[in-house]
DNA sequence: TTGTAGGCGTTATCAC
DNA sequence: GTGATAACGCCTACAA
């Protein structure tokens, strides 16, 4: 077999085949400028027998944009990222732009990798737990249109929330009206703006009660916000006195937590009740009682709100925050239809 | 607010203020031929005055390579793609590529976009159900490193695979040796490999039963692959007579049986069996007899395989094809814990 | 209607 | 040690 690998034709090779310039061939393909019917079909000729492709890098320089749109996410595990890309792409609809993905991932060189990334687009989306704030705006500045996403606004960026905080109320305020006192909050709200947001929001219901006497709050940290980190930390819990329920900050947080005590013969929600966040697919077959996020709208409010950015159409710079819902299952012990999981 | 779009520093903007040329200053970032000291501090204080980065779309020109790679699938919905993109970053490791994807997602310019794509990466990645095999030659032609995955192997190509006929297989045959008869198969099997191969599996299994004659199979096809598509299947085979088990082809149209079973209350398993393929998360709360996929893994290893062909160190063409795993579950009606779901 | 030539932002090969 | 300068692949005035 030949190993050599082929040098893709240029527009030069092009030209030099149909005996004509480049700028004819360039004509030809991007419809600028007449071109006489006999050469256009010369050139067409010539470009397939090549099986000439424009090189983006040449096209990408002359035309100084990329065509391309980037997203960083703190993590490619579970269904949210997939739930955010997928959304975006919906939205970004005919005139497809490709996305380029990173994950910072805990990874260090997280900043260097986001710029790369701000050096190889037209427009960013940034998610939260990834890099600063000086790093966004070091972007911004850069004159790039950048929607920030489940973070704290940037001067500069647009911006898209999910109502963390009123959800978070309601849902503090459901499980205290259910009679729970004793309250685990699980899952690390540092470096994470949406979590600090809804345990503030859990904190406020509880500042509303009407016994704030016998309430007891704790706050467990976990490793990560996977299921694995779920698992391992409801363990931990298990192993002491049980709180009367335990606050997820994701549903995956939650499902390890189940699984845990299904492996504990602890039974949810009677010995335990547990809620978690985001209504995944999982969740519901689950049972688990938790906040709806409206990730995919999330991803594509973001990818209109930079594809306006970058044709221009935007003045200021926008927020939206969209509205979550809580969803009551089995798991809080508030289920008309009760049972166990 | 100043709303001009800062145009970016470019290489001879920090030669010029730190009084040099060009080529000092690459030397400087690269590391490449010597710079004298003081040199070299002038050198960065301008990169860094400047907020300096080099555009990757000079740097790709230049090197004649992209740091990028691509990976086209046909859909982003579902935890498939998503586990299959974490795997593929995870394995890329320390030297990090940015990851490009596209979704061919039923549209039309399929070839294009993929041909497009193809010129933005060092090496793609080709999923089953998006593009013909001539468009993967040729891109396989113009060059570039190629790994296809869940699809037919391409002459030229590396190729991941799971095994599809193997499980299903023992999946017939444990539907079988359950008393299972009256067989329907949901999905359609035109244009997705895997399904292909996941039905003649079946078949395998049911021509190599006691009583063929007994068997009764039928194909019904789903609009897609997702919840949605399943649920308004499930609609229709629920609106007549019940065979004894529905064979679906993932586990989301699966999915979409079982609710649409729980709303028309139809017993699973009792009333009507079931089984999915892939064990997403989901699978395992629902408690879905399915066939686990190793869908991280088939991204892991598709990365090292492009990765290697990258770097050269691979002659030939290698395919691999990666083990999956029956699990049982309750909605087979064949879990020795029984009951309904 | 077509061709010439300069520019887009780097890198790397030569001279000096 | 450092600086011109020719690629890299394409686009687009400007000329002809």
């Amino acid at each position: 077999m030949d190993d050599r690998r082929a040098r893709p034709a240029t527009i030069y090779d092009v030209a030099r085949r149909a005996e004509v310039s480049s700028a004819t061939v360039s004509r030809v393909m991007r419809g600028t400028g007449p071109v006489a019917a006999p050469t256009r079909a010369k050139v067409l000729g010539a470009m397939t027998e090549l099986a000439f492709v424009p090189s983006r890098l040449g096209v990408s320089l002359a035309e100084g944009r990329h065509v391309a749109n980037g997203i960083v996410f703190p993590s490619l595990s579970g269904p949210y990222f997939a739930e955010v890309v997928l959304g975006y792409e919906e939205a970004a609809g005919a005139a497809q732009r490709p996305v380029i993905l990173i994950s910072t991932n805990g990874r260090t060189a997280a900043r260097s990798r986001v710029l790369d990334l701000a050096s190889r687009v037209d427009g960013l989306v940034v998610l939260g737990r990834t890099v600063t704030d000086e790093v966004v705006t070091e972007v911004v500045r850069s004159g790039l249109p950048v929607v920030t996403l489940a973070r704290r606004p940037v001067p500069g960026a647009d911006s898209v929330t999910a109502g963390n905080r009123a959800s978070a109320q309601a849902l503090g305020r459901h499980l205290l009206d259910h009679g729970h006192r004793r309250i685990v909050r699980l899952g690390d709200a540092a470096g994470s703006p949406d979590v600090t947001e809804r345990w503030a929001g859990v904190q406020a219901a509880l500042e509303a009660a009407p016994d704030p006497g016998a309430i007891d709050v704790t706050d467990v940290t976990a490793d990560g916000f996977d299921v694995e980190a779920g698992r391992a930390a409801g363990r931990r819990l298990l192993a002491s006195a049980l709180p009367d329920v335990v606050v997820a900050a994701n549903d995956e947080l939650a499902l390890g937590v189940l699984e845990a005590a299904q492996d504990a013969a602890v039974r949810v929600p009677d010995d335990l009740a547990l809620t978690g966040w985001d209504d995944v697919m999982a969740a519901r077959w689950a049972g688990l009682t938790t906040v709806r996020q409206p990730m995919r709208e999330l991803g594509a409010t973001a990818a209109r709100l930079l594809e306006a950015r970058i044709a221009g159409t935007l003045a200021g710079s926008r927020a939206e925050d969209l509205p979550t819902e809580l969803v009551i299952r089995a798991s809080c012990g508030c289920d008309d239809r009760g049972g166990q999981l």
